[in-house]
DNA sequence: TCTGGGGTCCTAGGACCC
DNA sequence: TCTGGGGTCCTAGGACCC
């Protein structure tokens, strides 16, 4: 053993976590199918009916931004999109406004999930301790994947990177697809990684002094948790880098932000992240909502926005039935124009992935909503899951008096008396 | 020209039980 | 009769993420 790898080897973190981002994911697979595409601005998005169609002489023609009309976001666009300021979330009506010409495609989720799935089996080939988190990026723990901890000649990183380009290779193999790769000792960094060098990018985080020199010159936005509201309410009190955030006091934080939310941003600033890589879990709830074309209205579109209820509950069942979970608690959410939302749940005692009981459950939520303004947006909800069989532990006789009192509230309640009976003949 | 659909986690108050 | 904490469940809303 050289003195070299020796000292290499210590020098490395404890752990080697790593984040793997598909590029521009939705786009880049829409460009396998139609490669005449490539280095346009593409957008995915919006609702159905704006397939390419394939003329007489072979050539394609596409729809494009300009000739949308209504309700939609984009889902995600290709870099030179992104160029012309068109990126995921933003309105359809607006981004059609900034890019005209960019050429739009109907999301296919069935297309991307297969891919995904490509993918991610490619990378289990090398290292098989992966998080999922979503159709488009993992984690994985390269901690026990061979090799990585050996120097390469004089780069005592040289292991780590030879596995990145291994599995950026297997991936590409796999698809035709590139990604980027961040690798560092914790989650929360390599998350920030990954995103340092897109596309297609290697990104590692190991040497002593990354934290100070390539984290804390960023905005706080960067670290994954703090979104819109928080980096608002950061910038306002004067904190606009990771670095300016890791030299606030954190009592001031824990003040301003509450206790575990103060705390955890601390931590955050200073790199510091124990979460282990999840290479299985449970889901918590399944649910189905829809946003309508033209906002409806509880009495006047009465027939229609029942129709859609029972097609929710129904779908959603049968979600329940092929994933083959039960669940206890049913919910519906209700975004009114104006876009407020509100949702109401309700607790029964025994599990189901039933239809007709869940539009039950549901209809008896819906009655506690006053339903006087326009509905944007109606959606169903199951959790509290649990596999059929297997007992929840959670059917005594506690549960059942609450359902008794919860049913006779919702009789006599006299809130809003008029909006209430009228909803009572609404579904 | 407003803002999709599918999720997770956290907070907070009240009920209920011991 | 008044006053407790601690723990869990239920419900509503909100922030955040992909």
């Amino acid at each position: 053993m050289s003195e070299r790898l020796e000292t290499s080897s210590t020098a490395l973190p404890d752990r080697l976590i790593a984040h793997l981002d598909m590029d521009a994911f939705y786009a880049s697979v829409e460009l396998l199918r139609y490669p005449d595409l490539k280095g346009q601005a593409v957008v995915i998005g919006g609702r159905r009916m704006h397939e390419p169609r394939t003329l007489a002489d072979g050539t394609r023609e596409y729809s494009r931004l300009r000739d949308y009309t209504g309700r939609g976001v984009i889902t995600t666009s290709t870099y030179a999109a992104r160029d012309l300021g068109v990126f995921s979330g933003m309105g359809m009506m607006k981004a059609a406004l900034r890019a005209p010409d960019a050429i739009l495609l109907p999301t296919d989720f069935e297309a991307y999930r297969h891919y995904s799935r490509l993918f991610k089996a490619a990378v289990a080939e090398i290292a098989p301790v992966i998080e999922d988190r979503g159709i488009d990026e993992i984690y994985i723990d390269l901690g026990e994947v061979p090799g990585i901890r050996e120097p390469v000649g004089f780069d005592p990183l040289g292991g780590v990177r030879a596995v990145a380009r291994e599995i950026k290779n297997s991936v590409l193999r796999a698809t035709g697809l590139t990604c980027s790769i961040g690798i560092t000792p914790n989650k929360l960094l390599s998350k920030i990684a990954s995103e340092m060098d897109k596309p297609d990018g290697i990104t590692l985080l190991l040497a002593p002094d990354d934290l100070q020199t390539r984290i804390w010159p960023l905005g706080v936005r960067k670290i994954n948790g703090i979104g819109p509201k928080a980096g608002a309410k950061l910038q306002a009190l004067g904190l606009e880098t990771v670095g300016q955030l890791a030299a606030a006091e954190p009592a001031m934080l824990i003040a301003q932000f509450g206790k575990s939310f103060g705390a955890w941003l601390h931590e955050a600033a200073h790199g510091r992240d124990s979460r282990p890589v999840v290479t299985h879990s449970e889901p918590v709830s399944i649910s189905r909502e829809t946003t309508f074309e033209r906002d409806l209205h509880a009495v006047h579109d009465r027939a229609a926005l029942g129709a859609i209820f029972t097609r929710l509950c129904e779908q959603l069942a049968s979600d329940l039935q092929r994933k083959g979970y039960l669940g206890r608690t049913i919910g519906i959410k209700l975004r009114f124009e104006g876009f407020h939302t509100v949702t109401r749940d309700l607790t029964v005692d025994l599990p189901t992935q039933d239809a007709q009981a869940i539009r039950r459950a549901a209809g008896a939520c819906l009655k506690r909503v006053d339903l006087g303004k326009r509905i944007r947006l109606l959606g169903v909800r199951v959790g509290n899951l649990s596999r059929p069989g297997v007992s929840s532990a959670a059917t005594g006789p506690r549960q059942t008096k609450r359902a008794a009192a919860a049913a006779g509230a919702s009789q006599t309640e006299p809130a809003t008396p008029r909006s209430r009976e009228e909803n009572l003949s609404l579904f």
